[in-house]
DNA sequence: GACCAGGCACATC
DNA sequence: GATGTGCATGGT
């Protein structure tokens, strides 16, 4: 399995390139990228955050104290904008509250513990806490998608139905737990979906192939 | 017009 | 524990 997931980074890799991920200009831009790209498309969520930054919203003090109704207006093109409303507004409770909006005093909580906090703030499930520990706190913890999944699959190194923590297990209990690297695997699986998957070009490479 | 996208919570069985 | 459903925009 090590092998094979080293494989698969390494051709990635030399085929893709570096992939310099996130695409943030800050830790809290990344925070919040990372709730509004729930189950939505990249492009989409750009939009959202360039609303944000326009009208200077995008700081954990502007966020607190904006009503859940002028927010979701301005993220409206990120798609279930009166749930990411909400959900933006958790985690910034919890962000303030616990943090001062402090993005080091964050970062300076061990990891295990930090997770458990973000996936009782409600909104906030597995991938999307992965993504803030990983792209934001820069911690080495491995992020599953949809993309991963299917590729996983598609190798037969998962079973049909293998769960979030199942998954992320094969990545960090061989492979060496460094932060850049885990960076750029999924940055890398990522892009491997956005060029090649998939569902919409009639002979994906990608997902399993049905019978 | 159908299908999809860098999930998650909640209801129901 | 597994399965189903709502959430919603914008691109292909």
């Amino acid at each position: 399995m090590n092998r094979n997931l080293s494989l698969i980074y390494r051709r990635l890799y030399s085929y893709f390139g570096p992939q310099h991920w996130w695409p943030a200009q800050s830790p809290f831009e990344v925070m919040v990228g990372a709730i509004l790209t729930q189950n939505t498309s990249w492009v989409n969520v750009e939009k959202a955050i360039a609303n944000l930054k326009k009208r200077n919203f995008l700081s954990p003090e502007m966020l607190y104290n904006l009503s859940n109704a002028k927010l979701a207006k301005i993220i409206k093109p990120a798609g279930y904008y009166n749930i990411k409303a909400k959900r933006l507004k958790n985690f910034l409770n919890f962000f303030i509250e616990h943090y001062q909006g402090d993005i080091s005093k964050m970062a300076s909580k061990d990891t295990e513990s930090l997770r458990k906090e973000l996936l009782e703030v409600n909104g906030i499930g597995p991938e999307t806490a992965d993504s803030i520990l990983l792209y934001a706190l820069k911690k080495p913890v491995f992020v599953v998608d949809a993309y991963t999944n299917r590729v996983l699959l598609r190798h037969g190194l998962i079973k049909e139905g293998a769960g979030y923590d199942k998954i992320q297990k094969l990545f960090t209990r061989r492979l060496k737990k460094n932060t850049k690297f885990f960076n750029e695997y999924h940055a890398l699986l990522v892009k491997l979906g956005k060029e090649f998957c998939l569902k919409k070009k009639p002979r994906c490479s990608i997902c399993p192939v049905k019978s």
